[in-house]
DNA sequence: TTTTAATACCTTGCAATACAAAGTACCAAA
DNA sequence: TTTGGTACTTTGTATTGCAAGGTATTAAAA
């Protein structure tokens, strides 16, 4: 795979991101090294760097909230979770996305 | 339609704009205005102050070459089109582009 | 007790880039 | 010769993705 395509790649995953957190957190509560590990099962590379940032700015944005829970082993982890307003953002970008899905067919036709 | 998911979308155009161009360039051969025409057409808002370095970073990657032409009245048109390997690359945009879809799909369970 | 390893969260500095806005240029018709 | 339409380009700013490094907690090993 060369830089032009990984970097096409990238620029797709950056795009729905965003997105994808507030999937996962719409099924179950999570702390950002979970969603971390789901993200890349799923071959959405993120790396701390990327994904730390972005809860702080959904949060600051209101879609999520956090509360700390002990760990088994370990510190303490920050558990997110989708408030309200991050819900009904949340249907508004499955909206989103099945428009650009959309826009992509009917640009291929 | 609040800023929050204005931005979110926005954030996904831009991940799939470097692959619509490519797109409509395989298609026909196109310049820049009309691109940007069709691209608003299909609901992909961008601004010629994107539009435009991204077709000169294309270009540079080898993905695309271009021609003049003589306009019916205005100045002189140039004509981008897709070089083979920009066609190389749209194939592999089409592969990513699916394993995004599927990756969504994924996540959705 | 000290060190090591595992886990977890956060920040910093750099590079890429999207966009608004302004600039340059060509042409034809008024 | 001025106006309006078309077209390409650049500049400055703000965002943000990421590599890398930093801080902190816990438990087990040395």
């Amino acid at each position: 795979m060369d830089n032009i395509t990984e970097n096409a790649r990238a620029q797709m995953r950056k795009g729905v991101l965003e997105y994808c957190i507030l999937c996962l957190l719409a099924k179950e509560d999570a702390y950002a090294s979970s969603l971390l590990t789901q993200l890349k099962e799923a071959n959405m590379i993120v790396v701390e760097g990327t994904l730390y940032p972005m809860l702080i700015r959904q949060k600051n944005q209101g879609l999520l909230t956090y509360r700390w829970e002990e760990s088994p082993q370990g510190p303490p982890r920050k558990y997110y979770s989708l408030t309200d307003k991050g819900r009904e953002q949340l249907a508004l970008m499955d909206d989103a996305w099945r428009e650009i899905i959309a826009t992509i067919e009917e640009i291929k036709k």
